[in-house]
DNA sequence: ATGATCACG
DNA sequence: ACGTACGTGATCATT
């Protein structure tokens, strides 16, 4: 018969262990969960080791007190337990519960007590005992049989430390109870025991080695060694054995508890899945997959039959005319098309290519049902219409999950069919990369390959479950309207821009590069020169010792790794160092080189264009951003880097027109804030900047020098950023107290704004989210933070988060809307880049004058507010020249 | 994979 | 006392 092992968790240590051993982690609800997370790791990995036939956990009853706090003399040396680990008590309790271990807590009896008295008990069964804890103390319990388990966080991984009686021996030189006696006289400033004065770890471990107990010792004084140790023993024996005391576990508790409930049993039930999904513990949901298969397991119709595949159309057909709505994905792309997911009623099928049935002949069949007024549901609906762009005249019968889910909480960080899965169906299912790796589902799929038939299927499948649920949710947050008329008819103008793509001269590009590759290799010479060594000027660890420990440079700032080399840190250094300026243009010029010389070379396809990506669904606030490469952030500060704008171009026969909003965010702010002389500022339409250091400044406008201009535009920046002292200082090199006399008489000249960025930050604290003027959501998790840093990010946050998304709902209102009119007035011209407050339109030469009108009516038309939208626009042979 | 840095709005 | 401006993505060095 196999033996029983029982193995103990000290609750609170191991919590506290793993919650300085985790970054941050919350749920979406903003709950905290690092420390559960690191908990479970441990004893899942522990369980495994270990094998154990029992287990349970132990709690103090009340607050995480560390043993003897209730000796109050001592209290005060003790910090508070931060509220982020606090919360996370309860909640490791549930998870427990959840998982049927046991927790013993008891009124009145420290957890290192319950672990001492179970531990003991367990022994007298005959178990093996396994103690895992945290903490040093825990080793006066090891016996032969009882083994004393402490995970140490080292250098990203964990390693454990195990000890049975004769490991403690073999390391301190005494037994686990000698180890009483010698914390009795060392003392243990963590756990606030006195110990004697004067006797450290050393002379502890000599005395108890000698003499085995404190008494003992006492009762040979004479013949100790060290003078002080002698006469510190009898004059603080008291102590020594008050240290003892408060030092030993107590192993014969009464407790309320049973072998038999601490059987392991299955630990992974649907209720700990329900909480870990709820956790959002991702990592964790593997443990679940093996039993949860079955029910996950869909019944997958394949077919490439083309017979086959028309009964199921004309099922789907019929499904449809019911008001049934199918779920609809591709394995594959345009051109590389495996075959189709098809979901409707409780039915899913995979139609795949070859034989008779053709990608096109399946899109056509998809595109019938659209015809007959089916809906669709889908994942990914801009990646379909670049699958087949016909879709696009059904945009009204096409709901795109993905999109719907980014709305509920955009702060995720994707939007596949195993997170929508998760999150709405509550099922677990393997992910796109635990099917595929690294390849796509075309390049691993076959028929026999059950888990890509299956994630093939629930390409169809998790967006017809789910967008019911997603569209309920939608309406419960008052976002139809958010996405009926901007989110849904914004993903078929991002695919007009990825596929028209721009042109982009690859010998001027070229040439440019070279220029700057001679530049860099002078520099990289100088700098060696002058630094008497060579190094790699790219690296942050290394230019820091040359900088400030080489050359002793003042300034040094640390960051977690070494000194921070950061531009504005050089920058100050700069005119008293002839290195440091010519460091500056290095890194300047390898950024050009790097990033956009060489970066954008390499997204230069055939057609001499380059298609970049426009993403949907990754801010947390609602603008768009853009990859492969991002073509939002080309150089424009500087005339070096801006230069590399006259490499994009028009097609022939075109030029760019740009258009861009003029102060958007001020302006929503002043409409949002309803303040009274903003609005009126911009009534008059005044300059802005100055209009603001002469009413915080007190000067009359024709006395605003450019210094006061410049600070009071920092400020206008601040205000949208989420204004804070320290920030506002560090931008404009003052004090941090000028900078408050700045913000303060801001707020004074603009009291609406002070009302409603604080109203802001108090609905987002209700709330837990802020909200733009068009009913976009951003949840703020940070906000309920204990932590000082983390609160005041989330108070930032939620003053510029409202500001910064309308904007964004505005452009992109102004950009469906120019769309519009250019496909509507059948002009060649299109838009083809948005850049967060601009639009570039590649435009026909004859057609100027009417892109410059739609481009002004539509984006200054395109929200009524309180003040008006100023569209700046500008056209040119390149992008350089249209700016 | 993560951090530092820097390009843009 | 705490230590930062808001939102992105790409590159390089380093673990």
């Amino acid at each position: 018969m196999a033996e029983n092992k029982i193995m103990l968790l000290d609750g609170h240590s191991l919590l506290n262990r793993a919650y300085y051993g985790l970054p941050v982690l919350t749920n979406a609800e903003g709950k905290h969960t690092n420390a559960v997370l690191g908990f479970l790791n441990i004893m899942l990995r522990y369980m495994e080791e270990e094998r154990p036939t029992h287990l349970l956990a132990a709690f103090d009853r009340k607050e995480p007190t560390f043993r003897h706090l209730k000796y109050k003399e001592y209290k005060e040396t003790r910090k508070p337990m931060p509220e982020e680990l606090r919360e996370q008590v309860p909640l490791m309790k549930e998870v427990l519960s959840s998982m049927g271990i046991p927790v013993v807590t008891q009124a009145g009896i420290e957890a290192d007590d319950i672990l001492g008295t179970i531990g003991r008990e367990a022994e007298k069964e005959d178990f093996s005992v396994v103690i895992v804890s945290g903490d040093r103390d825990l080793l006066q319990l090891a016996t032969e049989h009882t083994k004393i388990k402490i995970p140490k966080t080292r250098a990203g991984g964990t390693v454990t430390e195990d000890y049975f009686a004769a490991d403690v021996e073999k390391l301190y030189g005494v037994t686990p109870t000698e180890f009483i006696d010698m914390k009795g006289l060392m003392g243990d400033a963590s756990d606030n025991i006195p110990g004697v004065p004067g006797i450290g770890e050393k002379t502890a471990a000599k005395l108890i080695q000698n003499y085995h107990s404190i008494e003992n010792a006492h009762d040979h004084l004479e013949e100790i060694k060290p003078a002080k140790a002698k006469n510190n023993l009898r004059e603080y024996y008291d102590q020594a054995l008050l240290s003892k005391d408060l030092a030993t576990i107590k192993t014969d508790c009464s407790l309320d508890y049973q072998f038999q409930d601490a059987v392991v049993g299955d630990i992974f039930t649907k209720d700990a899945y329900h909480l870990f999904k709820k956790l959002e513990l991702k990592s964790l949901f593997k443990y679940f997959e093996e039993d949860q298969k079955e029910k996950n397991e869909l019944q997958i119709t394949v077919t490439s039959d083309l017979a086959e595949a028309d009964a199921i159309f004309d099922a789907v057909r019929a499904a449809g005319k019911e008001g049934e709505a199918a779920g609809y994905g591709v394995i594959g792309s345009a051109g590389d098309c495996r075959g189709i997911s098809l979901s409707w009623n409780d039915k899913t099928a995979l139609l795949l290519t070859g034989g008779l049935l053709t990608e096109d002949q399946l899109k056509d069949s998809v595109l019938a049902l659209l015809a007959a007024g089916m809906s669709l549901y889908v994942l990914d609906y801009k990646a379909l219409l670049h699958f087949d762009e016909r879709l696009r005249e059904y945009e009204k019968q096409i709901e795109d999950v993905g999109i719907l889910a980014y709305l509920l909480n955009p702060l995720q960080s994707a939007y596949d069919y195993d997170d929508i899965a998760r999150d709405y169906l509550d099922l677990v299912v393997p992910s796109r990369k635990e099917v595929c790796g690294k390849q796509e589902l075309s390049e691993v799929f076959s028929a026999e390959n059950e888990k890509a038939v299956n994630m093939a299927g629930l390409l169809s499948y998790v967006p017809r479950k789910s967008c019911p649920i997603l569209k309920e949710k939608l309406k419960e947050h008052d976002m139809e309207e958010l996405y009926l008329q901007i989110e849904r008819p914004t993903t078929a103008t991002l695919y007009d821009m990825e596929k028209y793509g721009i042109s982009v001269e690859k010998d001027a590009l070229k040439e440019y590069g070279e220029q700057l590759t001679g530049r860099i290799e002078e520099l990289e010479e100088s700098i060696h020169t002058q630094a008497g060594k060579d190094f790699n000027i790219n690296s942050p660890k290394q230019l820091g010792v040359v900088l400030f420990e080489d050359l002793k440079m003042p300034f040094a700032k640390k960051t977690k790794t070494g000194y921070s080399t950061s531009a504005d840190i050089l920058e100050k250094l700069a005119p008293d160092y002839p290195i440091v300026s010519d460091i500056l243009e290095y890194r300047q010029l390898t950024k050009l080189k790097s990033t956009y010389a060489d970066g954008l070379a390499a997204f230069i396809g055939e057609d001499g264009k380059i298609h970049s990506v426009f993403h949907q669904k990754v801010t947390a606030t609602g603008r768009l951003s853009s990859s492969d490469p991002n073509l939002q952030n080309i150089p424009i500060r500087m005339p070096l880097g801006r230069a590399i704008r006259k490499v994009f171009v028009p097609e022939p026969g075109y030029v760019f027109v740009s258009a861009d909003y003029s102060q958007i965010e001020l302006r929503v702010l002043a409409h949002m804030a309803d303040d009274k002389n903003l609005i009126d500022a911009y009534r008059h339409n005044a300059d802005i900047h100055t209009a603001t250091a002469s009413q915080v400044f007190g000067v009359p406008v024709e006395e605003v020098t450019p210094l006061l201009r410049r600070s009071a535009k920092a400020v206008n920046f601040g205000i949208v950023y989420g204004i804070s002292a320290f920030g506002l200082s560090q931008d404009l090199n003052i004090s941090r107290k000028e900078a408050n006399e700045y913000i303060e008489r801001y707020f004074a000249t603009y009291p609406g704004i002070k009302t409603y960025l604080d109203g802001n930050v108090a609905f987002a604290k209700e709330h837990g989210y802020v909200k733009t003027l068009y009913g976009r959501i951003r949840p703020i998790p940070e906000l309920s933070s204990s932590n000082f840093m983390q609160r005041s990010f989330g108070e930032r946050a939620a003053m510029n988060s409202s500001i910064q998304g309308t904007a964004a709902d505005i452009i992109k209102i102004a950009m469906i809307r120019v769309s519009r009119r250019l496909r509507e007035e059948n002009l060649s011209s299109r838009l083809i880049l948005q850049i967060h407050d601009e639009l570039l339109v590649e435009t026909k030469e004859e057609e100027i004058g009417e892109v410059y009108n739609i481009l002004k009516e539509e984006m200054m038309g395109a929200a009524d507010l309180s003040v008006p939208l100023l569209v700046d626009i500008e056209k040119g042979k390149t992008w350089y020249e249209a700016k």
